[in-house]
DNA sequence: CGTTAGCACTCTATCGATGCGAGTGCTAAT
DNA sequence: ATTAGCACTCGCATCGATAGAGTGCTAACG
């Protein structure tokens, strides 16, 4: 099962040749463009060997070798050196953050669209949204004699609306005195406090509070508006997907917004890399996710993920993601502490 | 210039046919499936002419005819008959307004959604946005010592919102108070309206005042966070596109999303359309784009547009995008009045 | 004069044969 | 254990021939 220093360094150098020339390599190539000490014939050996093992395999009879699943794997785990981007990059992206507003919905976005751009992949990145959110305001404002709009602003500082249709008409003055009531009432709240709370509802508080608690419900999940996707385009320039039905696939998935549930959950803090086949979701495995899972103050949390073929250049790739995931915790931490 | 009656019948077949077969369309199969009372020799004098005329062309010599942008602007403009959804469909569509929230976001990407899956082309709907929006209410939040979250409500029920940054630390009692106070002075405002306002201001306020301003200009313009696309992944399913490249240019002006943009001003109340190599933009050329602008009560707009090949099928999508525009408006109109 | 049958011509798509080259695996020598 | 040598495999590009679809033109017809 362990190989021999040479076997992984040969893997290495299968790996790193096939990410860059998205060809099969063979042999002869490899003594030829790397001055290993050692003939062809070692190497084709030494390829069999690997071959055995289940680490490469041939597209077919002489053809060269090309990286398997377990291939990627054992390289990604023992073998890539993460390449972290240079402190150039770093500042401009922290310049690019500096720039935008300063709104997680807005990080999140801009998160998607530097790693796509700079990984030339796509990506998604679903917003900072707490695992409990809690209310912290509410209002209510009338839009029509029988329907009201009800605003929630959550402790997280984000925003939720919801109309809601009230079972007779009510004025603003009535609105805003309910409102005034329920936020004494509701501010610090959970969806199960609220559920659990037993006090006299008028009939003009039963609608929002159901809403309310709704909506706290629909905030705690990863809800399709808030993850955001960039990047298909850089896919689709991939050449192993120019014939293009096999993207489709994929994007049968990603639009869907599914996702991130299809993703393995991400331990905290560190780098999940999932290798074509190793997905759960048979029209992933053609392609590898790299996530991480970022977490701020009062219990945000979010995820970014990066989609690509499995010929990823996992030691940019994985670094990069790293790299977002670790700004994001320190812009939450930042500004909403 | 104007065509005798059956070369208007010939060419009506002809952009049927092809759009149904994705072929180019020869002399000797129409007379096969058409019972046209005439010899191939005959359509192919026609054909000729019509090709003089520059409603037809072939892609090479010995193939079939395909139509030509003008051939499709002829036959939009005065051969189709559009196919109005059938009784059943738009119930299907009603029920699936009915079911989902009652926010104009979500009719939008509902919107985007439907068109997207029943014409298998992509969509992009811009939610509904009002030409001069004004404040309905303003509330400001404390986020962090100097940051507070400034949450401002349109009278299109419209909610907003912006961290802002205050030169000194504030509490929430203060804020509070602020916000009271501007409330009461920008009720019903618009941008401009702040603009001009001379009132003395203190130094708590400018900045929310600022903020406030900003997001009024903003809500103007179809922003991309209004704007939704779906249906990207029919488009790759258009056997035009399997090559894969040509969408590629496609995704780029689609995911900067300034599509809506790049569409000349659709005339209220009507179906645009825009045809192939008519389009401003240049990638673009391959595609057709059919636009429909909806009004609502107080100002508020928006536009829904479907992304084909040109080998659209035009009766069906004209139809459809115009009954989703006139769905939208009554949705409006009933709970925006 | 419009229509049409007939025909030569053009061009594409398809198939099979062929040759080349990259790459392999094996064997025997070092 | 390494390596030179070699036969072998297979994909891929090239070429030519062929079939087929479609056209334009011409001459005949009602």
């Amino acid at each position: 099962m362990t190989l021999t220093d040479r076997r992984r360094k040969l893997l290495q150098i299968i790996v790193e040749e096939h990410v860059q020339t998205t060809q099969p390599v063979g042999s002869n190539a490899l003594v030829d463009k790397y001055k290993l000490g050692v003939s062809s014939a070692t190497i084709r050996n030494e390829m069999a060997a690997l071959e055995e093992e289940g680490y490469i395999a041939q597209p077919h009879t002489s053809a060269g070798r090309v990286p398997t699943d377990a291939g990627y794997r054992y390289y990604v785990q023992s073998l890539m050196r993460e390449e972290a981007p240079t402190e150039d990059v770093q500042q401009t992206i922290r310049h690019q953050f500096h720039q935008a507003a300063r709104e997680m919905d807005q990080w999140a976005r801009l998160s998607a669209a530097i790693l796509a751009s700079r990984l030339r992949n796509a990506a998604v990145v679903t917003a900072p949204h707490s695992a409990q959110p809690r209310i912290r305001l509410l209002e209510l404002v009338s839009v029509h004699d029988y329907l009201a709009l009800l605003v929630v602003v959550l402790q997280e500082a984000r925003v939720l609306q919801q109309t809601i249709t009230l079972d007779r008409a009510t004025s603003q003055d009535e609105l805003t005195a309910v409102g005034r009531k329920l936020n004494e009432q509701l501010a610090g709240k959970t969806a199960s406090d609220i559920r659990g709370m037993t006090f006299e509802k008028t009939p003009a508080e039963a609608p929002v509070l159901e809403a309310a608690t709704a909506l706290l419900d629909a905030a705690e999940n990863i809800t399709l508006e808030q993850s955001f996707m960039d990047g298909v385009r850089e896919l689709l320039r991939q050449p192993e997907f120019h014939e293009g039905d096999r993207v489709q696939n994929l994007l049968e998935v990603l639009e869907e917004r599914n996702l991130p549930r299809s993703i393995p959950d991400a331990v905290e803090g560190d780098v999940n890399i999932v290798i074509g086949g190793e997905h759960p979701v048979d029209e992933m495995r053609n392609f590898s996710v790299v996530t991480t899972r970022y977490t701020g103050p009062s219990g945000l949390r979010g995820t970014l993920s990066v989609v690509g073929p499995t010929r990823l250049h996992y030691p940019r790739t994985v670094a990069m993601v790293r790299h977002m995931g670790a700004l994001m915790e320190e812009l939450l931490g930042v500004y909403f502490t």
